[in-house]
DNA sequence: AATGCGGGGTT
DNA sequence: AACCCAGCATT
């Protein structure tokens, strides 16, 4: 029941021209970022919605630049610049302890992915972006943003968690095996994010009308609903 | 599998 | 007032 690869294909030639338009800029996406910028950005923006990690982006890694900075410091002084983030209690433990596994690890990341999942914060998600921004793998940042696309275009998973579905998990992995992998990527959270929004969806407006099972299927509702 | 974490913006 | 946001650790 997996989507042939024919409508894998389309699906990416599309966002990605709509990408050429549509990209969004952030300081994360500037090039040639460090491992602990990159590792960083992913925790800030974890439950936390991108503009507000824009805002507050350069005031975090001005006062922390490195992983030594970062280990070098209280829990409170992370907390207070957490704040404006959310989630800064629990965020200001963590990231001192990840910080500490670094530095205790030489500020190297492990190659394998088996042992990337080892350090602190580093869950499914954080381990896919380093294995697609650090080590240039073809790797789905497969987060509630494409999971929500995905369905709604291919089709629901069954699963509740995300993170265990292997339908979602083998097409987003199909989706992003790209030449332009890392695009595609941004491209899908870029989309999920401007266009088929959790709530309000931008239907009419959206590229893929011919083709999304979601809209498909609400568009027939609403001819039903005019029917009587 | 379910729950807590959290301020800030949107509906 | 309710919902949602580039998840993870704990139970």
């Amino acid at each position: 029941m997996e989507p042939p690869k024919k409508e894998i294909r389309l699906f990416q030639l599309t966002i990605l021209s709509w990408f050429k338009s549509n990209a969004r800029q952030f300081q994360w996406r500037a090039l040639g970022l460090s491992i602990y910028q990159i590792v960083i950005s992913e925790v800030l923006l974890q439950r936390t919605k991108a503009e507000t990690v824009s805002k507050n982006y350069d005031i975090f890694f001005k006062r922390y630049p490195d992983w030594n900075s970062l280990n070098n410091s209280n829990i409170c002084d992370i907390e207070n610049l957490l704040f404006p983030f959310g989630l800064y209690r629990q965020r200001a433990q963590r990231l001192k302890a990840l910080a500490k596994a670094m530095v205790e690890n030489n500020v190297l990341l492990p190659n394998e992915r088996s042992l990337i999942e080892k350090i602190p914060l580093m869950g499914q998600y954080i381990a896919n972006a380093v294995e697609l921004l650090v080590f240039k793998r073809n790797i789905p940042l497969l987060d509630v943003n494409m999971a929500r696309v995905l369905e709604r275009y291919f089709g629901p998973r069954k699963l509740k968690d995300i993170r265990f579905d292997p339908y979602l998990k083998f097409l987003s992995r199909e989706v992003v095996d790209h030449i332009k992998s890392k695009e595609i990527n941004w491209a899908i959270l870029d989309f999920a994010a401007l266009i088929c929004q959790s709530r309000k969806p931008k239907c009419p407006i959206c590229v893929f009308q011919k083709t999304c099972q979601y809209h498909l299927k609400i568009y027939n509702l609403d001819l039903d609903g005019h029917q009587e």
